[in-house]
Parts: C-alpha cells; structure tokens; sequence
DNA sequence: CGCCTTAGGTTATAATGTTGCAATTCTACG
DNA sequence: CGTAGAATTGCAACATTATAACCTAAGGCG
C-alpha cells in the first residue's frame, strides 16, 4: 500500500504523481494520451471516490469536449486496457490506480459511508489464486476483489446520534 | 468446497437438494417462498451458468407468470437477501448459492469459455479480510471476489485449431 | 368477516454501456 | 512536403440492466 486514502494526505501530489505515472507509462507504450484521455484521468483522480461513466459526461462538457457517451467510455476503456484506472463493478464507477505496472490482482476496500476506495496489495489475494488454481485446475486470468463497510475515519465522524446518516467526505 | 462443478455430476440432484435447502430455510426464518420465487430459483439452478435477470423473463412469461421486470427482480432481491443466491457484479449476472446458511464472504470462480461458475469456500480469503482490517482499522461487511479465466473442461476441448472459439456447455 | 401486511401487476423511466458509420487527426514513409 | 493508412473522435441510435411509483390482489390473524 502506497498510501492511506482515509488518512489526510497531500492530495494534489496524488494527482501530479499519478499523471506522471500515466504520461511515463504511455510514453514508454507508444500509447497517445490524448486531450480527452489525460482530462479524464484527471477527473477520476480528483478524488479518491470513484466516478460513474455519466457523471465524467458533464463535466467534460463543461470544458467544450464532446459529451457523448462513447466519448467517455472509449477514454475509459483506453485507460483500463493501460492499467491507469480500474473499475469496481460492485458500483459500477471507476477509479484511479496507484501503481500502474502492468496487470495485477485488484483488491479494493470502499467505504460505504463517504465512498473512499482503497486499492490493496495483498499477498493473501495471491495465495488465495493459487490455492484456486491447484483446487480446480484453472487456469486464473482476471481477478477482482471488492470489500465494503466503514472506514476509520467514517467511523469516528458518526456518532450515535447521526448513525446511519451519510457523512460525505469527498477526498 | 462441496462439488466441483466442471467435473460431470448428477445436476438434478443439485438442483433438488438447493430447493430443499431452500425450502427449510424459509420455513425456518418464516419467509414465503411464493410460486415465482420458486420457480426463479430453479431456473437459476438449471446451469451452473449464471443467468441475467432479463434471460429469466421470456422463461417466466411461457409459464404465464408475470413477466416484468420487477417481478424477477423482488424474486432476486428476495432469494438474495436470504443468501439462496449470490448476484455476480462483473457480469451482471445470478447463480445459485450452495451454502445458504447465513452471510458469508463469496468467491467465484467464472470460466471465461463455458460461463460456468464455482463457488468456493477460501481461507485465504478470511485471512486477507482480517489483514486489511487491521491494516486500514475499517470493519468490512461486504465481500465478493470474482476471478475469471478458463476451466479445465474448456481448456481440454480447446484444440489449438478451435483455439479462441467458444466451447458452450451448459451444465 | 374485516383489518393489516406482504406480495405481485403495470407503466414508465433511470442508469449504464454498445454499435455502426462518417469525419477528422495523427503518423509513417516515400 | 504530401499522401496513404491507422488511430481517434463526433454523432445518432440503440441495447442492457435496474428502479420508481402507484395500485390491486392474496394471505395471515384477530
């Protein structure tokens, strides 16, 4: 683990390093990091809450870009191939990765109350592949685990008085 | 694990056994297992493939039930929230739960050739939830890990020159 | 029965994601 | 340069998955 996204942190060096990462990784891929592309990488870092597909639409509207569906999930699908972002399918949005280094298990923690996703290197994920693996005789290509609850900070912000309130951090 | 599920088995005696189980949990917790919710259930349990909701409507309507949406989807929340069946998020899809016993954290393994799925019972698994539980300090409530790749069936039937065609067992 | 709770019927709509094709932009190569 | 081919984007329509709202019907229980 990187960082600690439920932990006050320096946030816009999060979004600086990032876009460096992804500018290195295209460079190095002869991938374009379009206008389009870069600005939705941006976007899904400006926090660690991860973003719908239609919540991008707007927002590059804003900006003049073309907002049109297949605008945004072209940029995303360009981004997922290149492991910039991943998506949490148990909530269909997506979010920014880390350590972009080619394809890794993906192991996220997201709290249910202010929406703060976590990525996690987990060495327990990989045994887990593994002991698949040899149990079935598969052979594993893909894996994503997605773990939802409280996070610390939630957790201490929610007294019991507004338990079961929504306390919306947006970091 | 209680059965491998790329390996040939005697289906119907699954499928029996699931609606037994079914049957006593609901009698056990007071629920109603109503004749849509019923048959629902078993049409899940006809593969080992998960199904979408929408593929359960035509059948559900030939038997001249209800065939809007939201009649299969209360039947799904309903044998969801009693744990008969668990929703797979990656595609979108429903399967039959062969421990209905409570809440539990899940692990599916999904070949990407027949669609068939396993559920498997994983202590690593346990043992990564509890590691980020102490690593973040969040208290988990959720979990689902969903790995893809190709089974054993598939991988056996998959001729290098059939390579990357689709191998459409059912079972 | 008569009341209440739960379940189901019906219509419409929201949310998420794709397809197909034309127009444009970029890149490589002569 | 300049042009061919590939990659990218614009655009319109559509497909899939899921939910809301409101009402009717059925079952449980005094």
């Amino acid at each position: 683990m990187s960082q600690n996204v439920y932990e006050p942190h320096n946030h816009s060096a999060c979004v600086r390093h990032a876009i460096q990462e992804a500018q290195a990784l295209c460079e190095e891929k002869g991938a374009r990091l379009t206008r389009v592309r870069l600005r939705v990488l941006e976007l899904i870092w400006q926090s660690h809450k991860p973003v719908g597909a239609y919540e991008l639409l707007p927002l590059l509207a804003q900006e003049g870009f073309n907002s049109a569906p297949p605008t945004v999930y072209r940029a995303l699908d360009f981004l997922l191939e290149l492991g910039l972002i991943h998506r949490l399918s148990t909530i269909n949005a997506y979010v920014g990765c880390n350590r972009p280094h080619g394809s890794h298990p993906v192991c996220f923690f997201i709290c249910n109350c202010c929406g703060r996703a976590q990525e996690l290197e987990n060495d327990k994920l990989r045994a887990m592949t593994r002991q698949v693996e040899a149990l079935l005789g598969v052979t594993v290509e893909q894996q994503m685990t997605e773990l939802s609850g409280v996070c610390p900070a939630c957790r201490e912000h929610t007294t019991p008085e507004t338990s079961g309130e929504h306390c919306c951090h947006d970091h």
